[in-house]
DNA sequence: CTATAGATGCCCT
DNA sequence: GGGCATCTATAGC
């Protein structure tokens, strides 16, 4: 943790006390290790912040539910890039999820943030999330929090441990969960045998989507 | 509460 | 044309 003790904040709405960015070395590490390290950390996108209460984690080649399995492509190559990098594809053609890149970087790896909580910002995404009513809603699943997060392809790429960037991922002091819930992953077709997914137990914000395989 | 269909972009064959 | 790391509306219990 930095001496400093940064108090990061997002438009003014203090976040936690104090907020420390994330560095690359607590994201050393394969992506399985560092997805439940992940959990309780901190996203911030303008004056919006959620706190990571479900997570995923996708390897490489070896991984076929991974988009890195079939190699570098025009639409997954953030994931080639260095920790800490953000990568955010479309899904279903509709919808865009974001991932946390965890390296090594030739791995491919990232984990996928599939819920969060709301801790700042809940007028702003009610605005981009008309109709939702319960505030778990809007954020329950990786599409939905980055519709009311305002998380789009435009910030695929960024470095989410710069502290002027876009979309950042900070600490507020929060621990991961010392025992999270484990399950295998959701909505995926292979690979459906790993216990890959990781959540804050008995968090009232994580997704509803069922395990695959099991 | 559960189950199902349909919307839709992009990469694959 | 098929397959998706999804979500919503709708129908039924």
């Amino acid at each position: 943790m930095p001496a400093s003790g940064e108090r990061v904040t997002s438009n003014d709405i203090a976040v936690g006390s104090p907020a420390v960015p994330w560095t690359s070395s607590r994201l050393a590490g394969d992506a399985p290790d560092v997805a439940p390290r992940l959990l309780n950390a901190v996203i911030l996108v303008g004056g919006c912040a959620g706190r990571i209460v479900e997570v995923e984690a996708y390897g490489g080649a070896d991984d076929p539910a991974s988009h890195a399995h079939r190699g570098r492509r025009r639409a997954n190559a953030s994931m080639f890039a260095p920790a800490g990098t953000l990568y955010v594809y479309r899904s279903y053609g509709i919808h865009c999820c974001a991932n946390v890149v965890t390296g090594p970087r030739e791995e491919a790896a990232a984990v996928l943030v599939r819920a969060v909580e709301p801790v700042a910002g809940l007028d702003s995404m009610r605005v981009r999330r008309p109709g939702v009513r319960r505030v778990r809603d809007l954020v329950n699943g990786p599409g939905k929090l980055c519709a009311a997060l305002d998380i789009g392809l435009d910030h695929d790429g960024i470095d989410l441990l710069d502290s002027t960037s876009a979309v950042r991922l900070v600490h507020d002091g929060t621990p991961p969960p010392p025992d999270p819930v484990v399950s295998t992953r959701v909505g995926i077709s292979r690979g459906t045998d790993r216990l890959h997914r990781w959540m804050v137990p008995d968090s009232a914000y994580v997704s509803k989507g069922r395990p695959s395989g099991g």
